[in-house]
DNA sequence: ATTACATGTAACCAATATAGTTACAATTAC
DNA sequence: GTAATTGTAACTATATTGGTTACATGTAAT
């Protein structure tokens, strides 16, 4: 299964918000193409991982930190795209009696592992703020 | 979601067919802890994806290439964890209208393909060879 | 303070994926 | 020919995703 598209929107809401604080919840939907609640519902995500502050009956939000203190890796982490940070699923009740059964889970776990930091780690290194300004440039260079 | 446990599957059958060509799906289920056809219908996906050649009938399975020519990417691939080779997913339709919404695609989509790469190449780094070595050697010292 | 508008959630739905299971046809080996 | 094995179809239970309706709660402005 892909990760979830709740990453990619993750992104687009905060790069909304970073360009206008007053965007609703239905404004956001507009600009995404889907329903509202399934915005509040991410918003509420990155509300409880404090990258956003939002007020109930308060139209919009503001970022908690500044665009280039959020990276993506924040985002995947905010809108749990992966349950428990583990990418990936190792089965659980390998046979003890058989040496690969024994064996396979401490052998598979620390490449697993490593292949999900390699991952996470290109994800850490790039910030709103690079997402906004590389809009922002397709915009200028497209008018 | 997390990675579908077929690829963790996927890596121990391989490596029980590495250490025994006779290896029925039953024996395989018994070490992997599940049922024969969940591990039949793995076995057919490594099938089809030409590394390891099976016939009807007939007990065991046996190895398409060498060991060590077997990437853990290729088994990756093989059981297709994730489908269409796209890790991250995107929301497919954003509002052209919008700013942000004509640009977030192609904004994060390169982004994306840097980090799944990422991830891919740790797993094309590791061969099944690596697998079993480790596995024999774990043995080894704790006799 | 009433009105208008937002957010925050609960509850539900359809579609899909996972992992497991039963059943059985087709194939091979002895 | 019999026993054993692979290959699938069909079905189940469970979970996740993305969407939707409904509504309670909270804020602001007139």
């Amino acid at each position: 299964m892909a990760i979830s598209t709740r990453f990619s929107v993750g992104i687009h809401i905060l790069s909304l918000i970073a360009t206008d604080e007053k965007m609703t919840s239905d404004l956001i939907a507009g600009s995404v193409n889907t329903n509202p609640v399934v915005i509040r519902k991410i918003m509420s995500m990155l509300k409880k991982a404090d990258l956003i502050e939002v007020r109930p009956g308060v139209a919009g939000a503001r970022l908690a930190r500044p665009l280039s203190k959020i990276t993506l890796l924040d985002v995947y982490h905010a809108v749990a795209v992966v349950p428990d940070k583990e990418l990936f699923g190792v089965h659980a009740a390998p046979n003890p009696n058989c040496p690969v059964g024994r064996n396979i889970q401490s052998t598979v776990t620390p490449i697993f592992e490593l292949a999900q930091s390699a991952l996470e780690k290109v994800l850490a290194h790039v910030t709103l703020d690079d997402i906004v300004s590389e809009i922002e440039q397709k915009e200028a260079s497209s008018s």
